[in-house]
DNA sequence: GATTTTTACGCACGCACGTTCTTATTTTCA
DNA sequence: TGAAAATAAGAACGTGCGTGCGTAAAAATC
């Protein structure tokens, strides 16, 4: 790895906490340079444009999420074993003592949700490709006999979508201890609803 | 009312509206003073900071909710009826077409969950008043016979509130179609779970 | 209608923003 | 090792930010 490539996963690292807390207008450069011991135009110059490195930041955010959830779930046999392994590294996302801010989606939705612009395109790619893995992990479970014969894989994947960002909110906002249980619990009626 | 009262509430009336789109941060005084052809200055000095004016938002918000929301489904009987009435009007709340953005809640819930300040505490204070309706309004459902003896009035609340974040998301962000339908069956099948 | 109080403006300030150049330094590779 | 290429720094730009102050206009009060 050459040495720009190399700086550019460190910038990206840093913002990537920093837009999670501040969101992605509230990540600057020249802050972000700051933190990093470096100068706002070389930072600068690895993204031509903060719109790029906005955009980088949600493509990072999805490789993680990617490799922290949904590729350790893909151990798990599919169907329902794979379906609650997805939940459960979810909340492993979630609730990172190290992300301040939470869940940068969480974020990044909330503040892009009515804009134009490349970020937001991006954005709801990511989100749409994670509603579709969800509910193909939903469907397998219906198709392994696990989840019931006419369950909507789409329904389920919206309101496991819901269990998680409620999670997201009661802790990071409430500072709810008890937010974990709350999701389980939803988490547990929803599968045992679709239950044959 | 007062000239100066008058003033203050259209002030705050497009502030809202700015605040939902570009969130509270990106609410800003120049473009509102802009918008409303007012001075800066003079915009500026009925709060004195940016940060009471961020306050008055979220304080605007809160009655607008408890006014459209709320207290339109005091009206249906205790019980069921009033918690469905709450399902409902909620949605209008989220789905109303005259707020970009989409819910300003989710927007100010997203910037300010892991910050400080003031504006963080009273937005912290709306949303537990919220959660000890919903969860009240629940218990009323336990009480009056419609759900069942064990149910847990606060677990309902966290699960209604998910269902309504991501309505909003799925409306906002996804520009899907189905999201009310995909909230209602999500309400049903809480309703029913919870249903003697 | 005169006076006092309220309300709004104009102007300026210091600061931080994203961005653009030019220049110096460091890496890379023949 | 030396030439070429990549990387980082520096200084400067225009713009917009929140904020403070003195003053003019308007409204409220008597």
């Amino acid at each position: 790895m050459s040495k720009g490539e190399a700086t550019r996963e460190r910038i990206l690292d840093r913002a990537f906490l920093m837009a999670g807390r501040d969101g992605l207008d509230g990540l600057t450069i020249g802050a972000l340079a700051d933190e990093l011991k470096l100068s706002k135009s070389g930072l600068f110059s690895h993204f031509g444009s903060k719109e790029e490195l906005q955009v980088a930041v949600i493509d990072l955010a999805e490789s993680r999420f990617t490799e922290l959830v949904m590729l350790p779930a893909f151990k798990a046999p599919r169907g329902l074993p794979r379906f609650e392994r997805i939940f459960e590294q979810w909340i492993d996302w979630v609730m990172d003592t190290r992300t301040p801010g939470g869940c940068i989606f969480a974020q990044a939705i909330a503040e892009l949700d009515d804009r134009q612009g490349r970020p937001r395109d991006v954005l709801v790619q990511t989100q749409e490709t994670l509603v579709d893995a969800l509910a193909k992990s939903a469907q397998l479970a219906v198709d392994e006999g696990h989840f019931k014969k006419d369950t909507d894989a789409r329904q389920v994947a919206f309101e496991l979508h819901g269990i998680m960002m409620t999670l997201n909110m009661y802790t990071r906002l409430l500072k709810d201890r008890r937010a974990v249980d709350r999701a389980r619990q939803a988490f547990k009626r929803l599968v045992q609803f679709h239950t044959p």
